[in-house]
DNA sequence: TTAATAGTCCACCAACTTGGTGGGCTTTTT
DNA sequence: AAAAAGCCCACCAAGTTGGTGGACTATTAA
């Protein structure tokens, strides 16, 4: 499951989007329209911020926005970034490898399994950006 | 991610079912040859048991054993008993669903996209069973 | 140059989950 | 009655999740 942190990110992104070349938008606004805690998305947006997703002006007409059109961010990318591992085994995830002690991942059923609900995950996710996440 | 937990217990149900028909099995015999804590496997596999996926019976010559073939047990069930949802939003979720505040399930883009990762992955561990995840 | 605006950063928090462990109790078989 | 083996309860440390509070810094406008 995405941690509500996740999805708090996906909401505020969402917004972004379709704000994207409208300006900075406020922390508060976001918070308000989307109705996440105002202290929580600003740890939120500034994480992806320093990722490089986002970026940001201070004082007056300052907020945050996208620093790259919509349709070049991908869904992957924010849930690796903001939620971890896609994979449901660390054996078999691309980004956050983990070699498996006692299974041999020539011959695992499990990790097998695993490797085609990745892909197929991913054929969705690493297909679809911000630009498909407007309402 | 699959927790630890669920990983053991995967390794576990694959053991049994190699040993299916072949009479109970000791948890101490599973612990040793998969390498899982003794104490924390006694408690999946008791867990299992008051989910009818498995059966156990005392004294000697006691020890587990899976209450329907392997082939009648989907890989699916495993995964929402041990570990959870296999969505990844509750409002997405067949199981564990739970409705979405302001996010109207009609148009919401990432719910859409979130129904079909999660059909994706229902479309194989559905269709997987113990059967399949033998050494 | 000062005040207002708005993001930045740090520290702390309660509650829950994860991955266990220890010890005794019960049931079954010999 | 003793041995075998599962059952059950309680407890634990460490980490994660979902926050909050408060001060600091950079920018802009008056």
């Amino acid at each position: 499951m995405l941690s509500k942190k996740s999805q708090y990110a996906f909401k505020a992104l969402g917004y972004l989007s379709e704000k994207y070349n409208a300006g900075p938008v406020l922390i508060s606004e976001i918070a308000k329209k989307k109705k996440i805690p105002l202290k929580f998305l600003e740890n939120i947006l500034l994480e992806l911020k320093k990722a490089d997703i986002l970026d940001s002006k201070k004082g007056k007409g300052g907020g945050y926005f996208l620093k790259k059109s919509p349709d070049k961010i991908k869904v992957a990318t924010i849930i690796r970034l903001v939620n971890g591992p896609i994979s449901m085994l660390p054996c078999v995830s691309l980004y956050f490898y983990e070699r498996c002690k006692n299974c041999n991942e020539k011959h695992c059923a499990l990790h097998d399994m695993m490797v085609e609900v990745r892909d197929a995950t991913l054929g969705i996710v690493e297909n679809r950006t911000l630009a498909d996440l407007q309402d």
